[in-house]
DNA sequence: GTGAAAGCGCTAACAA
DNA sequence: TTGTTAGCGCTTTCAC
């Protein structure tokens, strides 16, 4: 069934048969009428790769990240799929993975099925040759960062402000009276650093235990995490509440603690349903991941409708208090 | 840059440049060689509409699912992108949400792009309608399901022995001497009917206390599962052990169990991150997920390539024994 | 408001 | 081994 026989079934042109596919208003509304009937009766249904060669586009965004597994990125997914969907976008996946290695690759496999635009989770690039080629594709086709930033044209980011909200976490323990506060962190992604330095900030605005060995970079891995706040109490590296970058290091860290018969308040970030899994339940950092979702569809449509849009949209964090804040 | 351009700056035509594109072997080494570096050096990349309306395929495999936010399918979906990239397949999403409606649309969205296979994830249609549906686009597009099961030409299962594997946790805690086994479930998916049989399989077959109180269909929600678990309680039914369909209701389930400061065996499904999250960490029943998609996968590619596969694959699930297994 | 016809960039059958 | 050419199914310009 192609746009042939709907002509030849309607006694038209293929070129008005085109054209009520396309919406245009310059066919009689009789005629519209029957071909839709013929369309509808016959269920036709334009070939995509042809209409892609004509109108180069699919109508497909192409949607990157390193790990679907994680739960915060599969948050993410699912809502920029719904509401692309909504609006007829499909969405096409390209996950990166977490090794260390050149990553351009996976935008490459995108630009080549010819994505209209292209949303970035998190940071999944950070080596320089990577970030050089995600530069030089934003000269084509459109970036749009969720929780990540990169000042160059054409390339848009959406973000939420998790440096302020550490920042005001380390205040909120200081006026619980906490003085050594270990912060314990998996990855310096865009949002990473942010997170550290509102740490960083916090301790120097509320005057607090600056000890280096209150800094911990580590593995996202439960295994991990206990082992290290295990380590810390064993040598007596003294601290009176803990933050994490990641509810999973939440988890852990909290979990040690009651192991080694400590109290003590400690904060994840990301407020996913791990922190309402663990007992007692995971005060977290809530960087709104719905609202920046939103927002990066949004932006993507008024960006094809070639409206202004601005490169950076900064959303405020909040901090979701559960269980594991009362305790000291 | 077209294969017209290519074609011109080596001196050849354009059909010994989609030869070379193509890989065909019918191109003299030399000009082969010629051709590539051209490529190379103009950044060469063919049109993958114009490819896609001469080979009828864009080499993508439409994904479906209720929700990526589940860390069941995010996990499934993670390991299906991740091997399907390997051959040069793209993934492209759709996801039906968990609604009570039609989900025929989101397998349609799939069809309009015309994907080159299907995978499902679960069970995303359950009604009448949809399950027609299914089947009438089976005849055009082969349809690999992961963990679900619809007897049909071209549509192929890969799923997971979970009815056997939830009889024998009955049989495990008959050993341990329980006697009332409260089994929680959330949905009558195919996996979810298996499990449901599983039990009651095991009730029947280790002679175990039958109450039709102890089954219970609820939300998948913490709170929900909470209160449920604590209404038993305080109702005085008698149970002396819990099997949930889903590692969440599990948690809750535990937490529920604690807060009444009861001891028992509790067993999750799905063996998910969930379940290391609690504390203490949830035995679970692992569904094998990795190999369910790996064989997916392979299965697929059998399918391209016109090779001999079975409609059916079934492999064992297996049981996880954490924490959660050893009170009584 | 409608039609004829020229692409869009590629594949593949057929010729040479 | 290579080239010529006719599609693939659609969009769009230009006539009418």
């Amino acid at each position: 069934m192609t746009i042939y026989d709907i002509a030849k079934k309607c006694d038209v042109s293929i070129a008005t048969v085109s054209r009520v596919l396309n919406g245009s208003d310059k066919v009689s509304a009789k005629t519209k009428e029957k071909i839709l009937a013929v369309m509808k009766e016959q269920n036709y249904q334009p070939n995509p790769f042809a209409r892609g060669l004509g109108l180069n586009s699919m109508k497909m965004i192409g949607v990157l990240c390193e790990d679907v597994s994680d739960s915060f990125y599969a948050k993410a997914i699912s809502l920029i799929e719904s509401h692309l969907r909504k609006l007829d976008w499909n969405v096409i996946l390209s996950c990166t993975g977490r090794e260390h290695e050149p990553k351009a690759k996976y935008l490459q496999f995108l630009i080549e099925k010819h994505v209209d635009a292209i949303i970035t989770i998190g940071t999944p690039f950070n080596q320089a040759k990577d970030i050089t080629y995600l530069k030089c594709v934003a000269n084509k086709n459109p970036i749009i960062m969720v929780n990540s930033y990169i000042k160059h044209d054409n390339i848009y980011s959406v973000i939420c402000n998790e440096e302020a909200g550490i920042e005001d976490i380390v205040g909120k323990l200081a006026a619980k009276g906490c003085q050594s506060i270990l912060y314990l962190y998996d990855s310096l992604t865009y949002s990473g650093k942010q997170k550290l330095a509102g740490y960083k900030k916090g301790l120097v605005k509320y005057n607090l235990d600056a000890n280096p060995l209150l800094q911990n970079k580590i593995n996202r891995s439960l295994d991990d995490v206990e082992k290290i706040v295990k380590t810390l109490i064993d040598e007596e590296i003294y601290f009176d509440a803990i933050i994490t970058s990641e509810d999973l290091l939440a988890v852990g860290a909290q979990r040690a603690v009651r192991q080694m018969e400590r109290h003590m308040p400690i904060v994840g970030c990301n407020n996913s349903i791990l922190s309402q899994c663990a007992t007692p339940m995971l005060t977290s950092l809530d960087n709104q991941l719905g609202t920046l979702c939103k927002e990066a569809v949004n932006l993507l449509t008024k960006l094809m409708n070639n409206e202004e849009v601005p490169s950076k949209i900064i959303f405020p964090a909040k901090l979701i208090q559960k269980e594991s804040f009362v305790y000291l």
